[in-house]
DNA sequence: TTAATATATGCGTATTTGTTAAAATGCCAC
DNA sequence: GTGGCATTTTAACAAATACGCATATATTAA
């Protein structure tokens, strides 16, 4: 919309400031990136999933039994945490095991939940 | 889903990691309250906004500038974010100036943006 | 009145989760 | 090996709903 930019370039308060802000902006990609990996754990199941894989791994079929849905919908839950690398599997026989794939993750979890808990 | 929760028990691999991720499951509230907290940041825009919020103050009119919306797409994110307790407003005037409202987001922002850049 | 922001409403789109069924994959008995 | 069973993954589909933005109107302050 560069009708905006236009009108907003005449209308910003403070130029300084939006000129620095606009450096400092990164590419977009990243804030696709960003918005997508957040989206991840926009999900109460997911975020429990990732809840319950805190300190251990758990294979679909446990993942199912602990949050409560099926194991079809788990795996595709998996999936689109898989794909955004916030899980790591491990496959041993016909079982797969599901933990958290690095610290990020914890440490998302657990800054969001302080903030939830106490403003 | 009970039925789901019944087929579960039986099929449970490790019946003891089941249970003891049951028990510290957290009340379900509170999994809806991590989704709609990262669902607040699930956005690029909002991202951006968040991002151009760091270390400095910003009314909306800059804001929208910055990050190249519509004034009303920005408050209306912003009625998002201050929904969520991520960002703070300040009047002056008829100015309203928007910051972050503690360092959970910025931590949020920086741990996600380290997991989106290297693995 | 005008400026700055907030809210209401509507629209078109897109996305979402979950179910069901089928398909891979690996194990085991025989 | 073959057949059968268990575990997980994928595909297709449905319904619902959620989303972001624009437009217009309302609020609040100078």
């Amino acid at each position: 919309m560069t009708a905006n930019l236009d009108r907003c370039e005449i209308r910003s308060v403070d130029p300084e400031k939006v000129e620095l802000a606009k450096k400092r902006l990164l590419d977009d990609e990243v804030y696709a990136g960003l918005a997508e990996t957040f989206a991840a754990l926009a999900d109460s199941n997911r975020a429990k999933i990732i809840y319950s894989l805190i300190g251990q791994e758990l294979c679909v079929c446990d993942i199912a039994c602990v949050v409560g849905v099926s194991e079809s919908a788990v795996s595709q839950h998996l999936r689109i945490l898989r794909t955004l690398r916030l899980v790591k599997q491990r496959k041993e026989g016909r079982m797969m095991y599901y933990s958290l794939n690095d610290d990020h993750i914890q440490t998302l979890l657990g800054v969001c939940l302080e903030h939830v808990r106490h403003g």
